[in-house]
DNA sequence: GAGTGGTCTAGACCACCTT
DNA sequence: AGGTGGTCTAGACCACTCA
């Protein structure tokens, strides 16, 4: 069945003996996918059919594959089925390579999707990071990112037009980075970038094809100019099992 | 009956009309805990008062209740109820200062509990990353981690013994790096993390007295000396709603 | 010992996806 | 049209916490 060469990129660790049911359905099925009878997009017997196999209720089965979820092993395709996850995408948010770079770079295809781009009044958390008054006018970009055809992270952009007037005329649909690079000749010289696991609500869920309520991991970013003026404003939500943050770091020498 | 100053410093929208219980429920819940009328710590009514309250079913209050877990605004003790979340702590993986600083600082109160310490053979995937063969004698330190009592974090520490001889003859109930700096002379150069959601299982979960496949944030760090050792490989595993990671990077200039 | 959440059952109807 | 997951009901017993 398996579909590709599916490796335990993650759950070291197999729990022991458990004697509640969807422990051990959960356990059950976790070992099948590492074992690879379960491949990368392999689609899960239906919750009935799981029901049957074991005399559990469904509600017990259900729980069994919430925890698999949370694990970041399987996800569903609302009412179509419960799917193997493929493997997490790295994704280095100090660098300066763009989605689509990095993620073909993995071996996967990428996609972007412009959703809307406009310029807005700052709203008042934003207006507070770009140092402006409430008001003032910022660029607004929302996108939608896939890999393999899959959505994983939806962004919602503000940039400084001041930095980058007329940049919602290009073509935003590849890296963004890169238009302010090549077109603006502006980069980032400091990176802030802040990491939580959160759920995914209301219009990302909607965008994403999630379950309003699943787990997420909200990644925001600040950049600056070497003259230390916010370039650009990021807040990305990305499906929890889709990505692995991963930085590298040079110590600061002691004394800050 | 709010015991501190809560204040929203997590979910900026308010979902829109719901036709659905749950989410009814859980933008109620959510919107008192916003506006102060449950603070930092307090309990929720009872499982069975909000099912009274509302005429639904306990499996109806229950699925509010983990969308509201997953959001990070309220959390469970076990068979004793549900609280409000305190305010997630800010992490910079990236600062040598260690976590008994860094809680203080931000006016909390951290704790450390060293669970183990031992010389053990390196297992398979710990052996790659040092670099040494497999079964080669490597410190492991097992923590537990708490702020203002509440346990937050447990960490299992990969050191190499021949940087450190005698390390766990030391107290490592306060900074490790520290230890690893004072008595030894030895500090990172660099330092790799990675960042996943994950799930809490198994010995984790029994250690943090979480339910086993309750959300959580794995965070993975590896430190090298200025030679390019293997100093200390740390592997994090925090609730995930006690903690925001936040890095501050200032960019290598183009060409790496 | 009373109350709490944790687990489990055995149904039901619905909206939506798939074919 | 048939099957899927999504939501919801109304019970039950248990392990554990708390006073």
């Amino acid at each position: 069945m398996g579909t590709s060469g599916a490796k335990p990129w993650w759950r070291e660790s197999a729990p022991a003996h458990n004697q509640l049911q969807y422990l051990e359905l959960r356990d059950r099925i976790a070992a099948q996918i590492q074992a690879g009878v379960l491949g990368v997009g392999d689609r899960l017997p239906s919750e009935r059919q799981l029901e049957d196999g074991l005399g559990s209720a469904r509600g017990t089965v259900r729980e069994a594959l919430f925890q698999l979820e949370a694990e970041g092993l399987i996800y569903r395709r609302d009412r179509s089925g419960w799917y193997v996850c493929p493997a997490p995408i790295l994704y280095d948010p100090t660098r300066s390579e763009g989605f689509m770079a990095y993620v073909t770079a993995q071996g996967r295809r990428p996609e972007t999707e412009t959703l809307s781009k406009r310029l807005v009044p700052a709203p008042d958390a934003v207006a507070g990071i770009f140092g402006v008054a409430e008001g003032t006018p910022l660029y607004d970009i929302r996108r939608l990112r896939s890999i393999d055809g899959r959505s994983v992270l939806v962004e919602r952009i503000h940039v400084n037009p001041d930095l980058a007037p007329g940049l919602i005329d290009h073509s935003l649909d590849g890296s963004l980075t890169a238009v302010l690079k090549n077109a603006y000749g502006v980069a980032a010289a400091r990176n802030r970038i802040a990491m939580k696991p959160c759920a995914i609500l209301g219009d990302d869920a909607e965008t994403l094809r999630a379950r309003s309520g699943s787990p997420g991991l909200s990644v925001i970013r600040t950049s600056f100019d070497p003259a230390g003026r916010v370039v650009e404003y990021d807040q990305e939500c990305w499906r929890h099992d889709a990505v692995i943050v991963s930085v590298d770091i040079r110590v600061a020498p002691p004394g800050h």
